[in-house]
DNA sequence: TCCGTCCGTCGAAGCGCTTCGATGATCAGG
DNA sequence: CCTGATCATCGAAGCGCTTCGACGGACGGA
């Protein structure tokens, strides 16, 4: 049976040894001998004995729980943030933490308030901006943490993020090679730019540096009839444009439409590539190359090197992935 | 300054007190004196403290802490449930309680775990199915709690949500009035029907209601050119098809576009009504009719409730929100 | 003036766990 | 057969907080 008010001291005396041993079974810290251990486990699994949270982070300094900060905010993506937060609690889990949740707008008094009461180990800040204040207060606080993104100086930080330079870069180089002298990025909501988010800027960067193309960068809303607007009037504004990034999830379907109406026929005459899930890029006609976010494997890199921290052992810098294009 | 290790003792010393008369200051479970008060606020200030989460939950069995179990799963709807996240967490920061983040395939198990080890006062389980198997765990682990959603026996359980099934009347009664005689539901993917979602069913019901109407239930995927067909096979299967509620957000776009590709003008001989946010209804042309996911009040009502339950306080057993249509 | 209250504060116990040092028991080597 | 090392286990201390009972002083009523 499930227990409420198991304790440790529960769990020795069915097993009869002292509290101790029943620590070290559980935590391999000292060895043990097999027939006690095996009495240990049992009694715990009898008495559904888990052992109470505060108890063991007061005595050990270790919570076993890290705090995810998200970005809950304009025109960000928000279905690339749950598989971001799934991906973590499943690996966080796998490594027996537990995930606290925090939003942006803690800001940096959040995370000093969580550090100080000793409630997690150690911290992800997703969604990193140019300049991030909570950047600072991360530095001085001392916990151990991990960001997904990079902030203007990530000296002596772990970051982890998609190279999105080098993402930009594919996209314009697989256009150019379709032999496209003209392209445009469609990009995030015009808010993502201001704020100066990392991740939009480095698409841009890697989009326009590309010699011998004339490549611009067009913002585009979210919505369906601004997408169809937006495109509109960028395919009037350049009438030689045959090129055509999108990193804008939810508009990929609209740009199709738009393409279509204006009589482009994408894959011939005109060229599109997206920087966004797979489904995205299979689930439109014709199927469209694509640049994978790959946010589970993200969280996943963000979380194994948080406990690799939290273990003291070392970890890279930075940690850039390699974007691939997939062609359909 | 922020202090690692700053305990209730720096404070007590700084101020000059016992350090039962900081907790007590701080808790406000006894009076004290305003001197003394200001005095240890001053101290608390000074020194930075925050009082150690788990040596507090371990002496006052108080977490401080409240968990959300999220379904990351097939087919749900993620932007709302990032809005239900983002107003959970926000509510409970008012009450002084953090989030935990659990997803749903912990399953039964994780409610177990995070209950028995006094990680958490209580807990908060979204999307909750007809037959739920953590409802039952629910019930034996005695630890306070609020669905949103319906499981198919409710008895005794606090549950939040929106009247889904007279949203779905709503909107067959609003397709009858505009004078359609033969309406659809284009609903959520498939599997969300499978999986026995209850907002899902119960849309499907009340949409189903109204007598004297030929109605049908259409599942439908959630990308661009499947929406597409399926809107385009139910038009030629139903000739007679003049009302269409859409209660599938990232479809909405793309019904329209099938729409007027097969020449149905919407508001005219057409009519389109909407389950779901404001902006996606609002933004596309014609504007729809919608009624509206109410996912932050949702979130604070059942944060709130839970706030109350947690203070021995009591709670209604079911609150269902009365789903608003707003026309444009 | 004395006693009973009440208020503000203190000290100590104890929440359930981990961890350190100590203790027997066992065993190999001389 | 004794010594020293090694192994498995135990007991006690202590993590930082809350809470209970106690206590001294102020104050009001008789």
């Amino acid at each position: 049976m499930a227990g409420r008010g198991v304790t440790i001291a529960d769990v020795a005396a069915r097993a009869g040894v002292a509290a101790s041993t029943v620590s070290y079974v559980l935590s391999g810290k000292r060895s043990i001998s097999p027939e006690t251990a095996d009495r240990v486990m049992a009694a715990v699994a009898d008495l559904g004995y888990h052992p109470h949270a505060g108890a063991r982070s007061l005595a050990s300094r270790r919570a076993g729980v890290v705090a995810m900060m998200f970005p809950i905010r304009d025109g960000m993506h928000l279905p690339v943030l749950m598989q971001f937060a799934a991906g973590a609690v499943a690996e966080a889990r796998r490594h027996d933490q537990d995930v606290l949740l925090m939003t942006a707008d803690e800001g940096p008094a959040g995370l000093a308030r969580v550090a100080a009461s000793a409630m997690v180990d150690g911290l992800i800040l997703m969604d990193v901006e140019v300049r991030d204040p909570r950047v600072e207060t991360l530095r001085r606080l001392g916990l151990p943490n991990v960001l997904i993104g990079f902030p203007a100086d990530s000296e002596g930080l772990t970051c982890v993020d998609l190279d999105f330079t080098a993402a930009g870069r594919v996209c314009a180089d697989y256009l150019a090679e379709r032999g496209c002298g003209e392209i445009a990025l469609l990009g995030a909501a015009e808010a993502v730019y201001e704020r100066r988010t990392g991740f939009a800027e480095r698409v841009r960067e890697g989009f326009l540096s590309r010699p011998g193309l004339r490549a611009e960068v067009q913002p585009c809303p979210n919505y369906p009839t601004e997408v169809q607007r937006t495109v509109k009037e960028l395919l009037a504004a350049r009438p030689e444009l045959t090129g055509l990034a999108v990193h804008n999830e939810p508009a990929v379907g609209h740009v199709m439409h738009a393409l279509a109406d204006a009589g482009k026929r994408v894959g011939e005459d005109f060229h599109v590539v997206v920087i966004g899930p797979d489904e995205v890029a299979e689930r439109v006609h014709p199927q469209l190359p694509s640049v994978l976010v790959p946010a589970e494997t993200l969280a996943q890199t963000a979380v194994r090197h948080l406990m690799r921290k939290l273990d003291g052992r070392d970890v890279p810098d930075s940690t850039l992935i390699e974007p691939q294009l997939t062609l359909r």
